[in-house]
DNA sequence: CCTCGCTGAGTAAACGATTACTCATCCTGG
DNA sequence: CCAGGATGAGTAATCGTTTACTCAGCGAGG
C-alpha cells in the first residue's frame, strides 16, 4: 500500500532543496544545476509524486481539461468524433469530460455550469443545442456540425464541419444517375442547418438534372432513429411511392430498408437508397447501404488542434472549416455487394 | 459579458458578511440567520457566484468527479453503460471524466495516472483490463463485468455484473428447442471470465439436453468485429457446418449471419442464430436476431448507487451483485418477425 | 581591485474555499 | 440576578502549487 500520493513538500525535505526548486524541476521552468535536476527527479519517481491538479488549477488558474459536450453518446456518429477528439486532446495532455444532453436544454445548462465550476478551459460543442451558450461566452469553444445563431458576435470560437451541400449533392447524383425520377428525402427536424444544407444540397442537384421541384417530396422525421425510418417509410409507400430513397441519416434508411423489404420492396430493383454519415450499420443491414461519408477522424482531429490554438490564445487558422465528404456506394444503390 | 465569476470574497464583500458566513450559506452548513441567508443568496444569485472546485477540492481533498475506464466507447453496450452511469453520478451531483482504454495497458496507466492527479473520489471500471489497478488500489472502484485477478485481496471494490452462466443456458436452450443438434460457439478471446461463462452455460445446458460434449464446437475469435464474424462463419461452414450457432458479442452473430446468407445458407431454416447483448444492431440486420438481453440501465444504475456508498464510507450492501438476463427471440431463431 | 551580470536557489505571497476556534449576545431557569 | 447554554458570526490557518522577488556567490572586464 504506497503512501496516499507524495506533495512537492515533501520531496523538497527529502532532497533538500526548495519546493520553489521541486516545481521549477517539475515544470521545467526557470533555473537548476544539472545535479539538482536529477536529484529531484530521482525522488519524484522513487516517491511515486503526482501533481495535485486542483492546487495547480487554483494557482493558475488554467487546468488542462476541456468540457466536451454531445447530444447521445450512444450515437455511433458522435462517439466515433468523441473518441478522435479525446485521443487527441489526451496526447496534448488534456483530459475531457464528457457531457451528455440528450438534447435538453436544462441538462445542457447544468452541465455547463459544473464546467465552469470546474474551470475548464475550453468547450467542445459536439453538434450543439446552443441553448445555454451564454453560460460560456467568454470561454474558447469549438462548435462542430452547428453553430448557435446567438454566439455570432460572441468572440473566441471556431466551427467545424464537414460539406453537407456536397453530401446531399452526391446522394442525388447517384439515385438520379441510376435511373431514379420520384425522389424521397427523410430529413430530420426543419431547424437543424446540418440536415437543411443536406436537402438543399440534394434539391439543386435534382434541379440541376433537370427535374422539377415537387419532383422531390420531403418528409420530416422527430428522431433519427430505425423505428422512424420503418414507419416514415411505410406510410409514404402507401401513400405513393418513390423510386428514390435519401436519408439524412444512416438509422433511417436502416429503417426505410427493413419496412420496403416488409412491403415486398426489391432494393435496390424497386428503390434505391443512399443514407448520410456511413456508420456501422450502414454494413450490418439486410442490404448494405450505400451512403455519404464524413471522417470523424479528421473532424476530431481538427477540432481538437482548433480549441487547443484557442486556449493557447493563437488565432486559429481559420475560424470556419468545412471539410469534404465522399460517397460509398454499396447494394442499396446497386453498387457491388461490399462483404462486412 | 459578465465577469469572469465572482468568488466568495466578493460576495462577502457586498453582503457585508464574513467569507466564513457565505461558505456556510452555500453549503447550508453551520449556524446563520435567515435574514443573512436570504441576503447571501440573493447575492449569490445576483452575481451569478459559480464556486471554484479547484479551490474546493484543495480544502477538502475530496472532488465530486469519478473516472469510468471503458474500452471502447463506440461499442454500443458499453456507450450505454457509460451513458447511465453518468446520468446516475450527474443526479447526485457527480461529474465522470471518460477514459478509453483501446483496451491498452499503457494507455490506461496514463490515464489512471490523470484521474490521480485530478484526485478522483472514485473509479469505475467498464469492463477493465485489470493491467493498471495497482495504480489506485486504495481508491473506491467498482468493476463491471470483470473483476481483475489480482486485486481480489485489496480493499475498496465491487464487483457488479450480469449472469453470464445463464444467458450462456438460455440461448442453448433456444437452440436445442428450436430442434438444433450440432450446435457451435464463436466466443471472445478465451482468457475473459465474462464470455467464458456464456460458453459453460451453454455447454451445461447442451449436456443436460443429452448432447455429446463434442456436439458443441466453439471458435474462438479475437475481436468481435461483424468482419471477424463474417470470416470464421464462412471458414467454419465449409468445414463442417452446423445448424445453431450461439455469438457472445452480437456484432459477431450479425457478420455470420451476412456470411451465411451470401452461403445460400437460410436462417433460420437451415441454421438458427443467437447473439449476445441485444444491441441495436440486433434489430437491424437481415434477420432480426435472437439475442440475450442485459440491462444496461440497471448495471449503470447499481454500478453508480453502489461506487457512491463506498465513496461516502459505507460498506455496500452487497460486494458482488448478478444481475439477471433474458433471452429476446426474434426471426433467428425462428420467432415473430419484430419490426424496427 | 571594483563592479556588473549571470547563475542557482530560497522566501513568501498568492489562488478560493472550508472549518476549527473563538467570542459577543441573548435567553432562560433556578 | 446570575450561570450557562444556544445562537450567529468573525478570525485565521490550511490545502499544494506557482512565481515574483530577493540574494549570495562567482567570474570577467575595466
Amino acid at each position: 500500500m504506497k503512501p496516499d500520493s507524495v506533495s512537492i513538500r515533501e520531496i523538497s525535505k527529502i532532497t533538500g532543496v526548495s519546493v520553489a526548486t521541486v516545481s521549477r524541476v517539475i515544470n521545467n521552468n526557470g533555473r537548476f544545476s544539472k545535479e539538482t535536476e536529477a536529484r529531484v527527479k530521482k525522488a519524484l519517481k522513487e516517491y511515486n509524486y503526482t501533481p495535485n491538479l486542483a492546487a495547480r488549477g487554483l494557482r493558475t488558474k488554467r487546468i488542462a481539461t476541456v468540457g466536451v459536450v454531445v447530444p447521445d453518446i450512444t450515437n455511433e456518429y458522435f462517439a466515433r468524433i468523441t473518441l478522435h477528439l479525446q485521443e487527441r486532446l489526451f496526447a496534448h495532455s488534456y483530459s475531457t469530460i464528457i457531457c451528455n444532453t440528450d438534447e435538453k436544454a436544462d441538462i445542457e445548462r447544468r452541465h455547463l455550469d459544473m464546467l465552469l465550476s470546474q474551470q475548464v478551459s475550453g468547450v467542445m460543442y459536439v453538434s450543439g443545442t446552443p441553448h445555454a451558450f451564454d453560460r460560456l461566452s467568454h470561454l474558447p469553444a469549438v462548435f462542430i456540425d452547428r453553430e448557435p445563431q446567438t454566439a455570432r458576435e460572441a468572440g473566441n470560437y471556431s466551427l467545424i464541419e464537414s460539406d453537407n451541400f456536397l453530401g446531399g449533392t452526391l446522394a442525388a447524383r447517384e439515385l438520379l444517375q441510376k435511373g431514379c425520377r420520384r425522389l424521397c428525402i427523410f430529413k430530420y427536424r426543419d431547424d437543424i442547418s446540418t440536415h437543411n444544407a443536406r436537402e438543399a444540397g440534394f434539391r439543386q442537384a435534382a434541379r440541376e438534372a433537370g427535374l422539377h421541384d415537387d419532383a422531390v417530396r420531403v418528409e420530416i422525421v422527430p428522431d433519427v432513429s430505425v423505428r422512424q425510418g420503418y414507419e416514415k417509410a411505410k406510410a409514404v409507400w402507401q401513400a405513393g411511392g418513390f423510386d428514390g430513397l435519401f436519408c439524412t441519416a444512416d438509422a433511417l434508411a436502416v429503417g426505410a430498408c427493413n419496412a420496403l423489404r416488409a412491403e415486398g420492396v426489391e432494393i435496390p430493383g424497386q428503390v434505391k437508397l443512399v443514407g448520410y454519415d456511413d456508420t456501422a450499420i450502414a454494413h450490418y443491414g439486410a442490404v448494405p447501404l450505400t451512403s455519404v461519408h464524413q471522417s470523424t477522424e479528421e473532424i476530431g482531429r481538427l477540432a481538437a488542434d482548433t480549441l487547443l490554438q484557442i486556449i493557447d490564445g493563437k488565432q486559429p487558422e481559420r475560424r470556419h472549416i468545412t471539410l469534404p465528404v465522399h460517397l460509398v456506394v454499396r447494394a442499396s444503390t446497386g453498387g457491388q455487394f461490399e462483404e462486412a
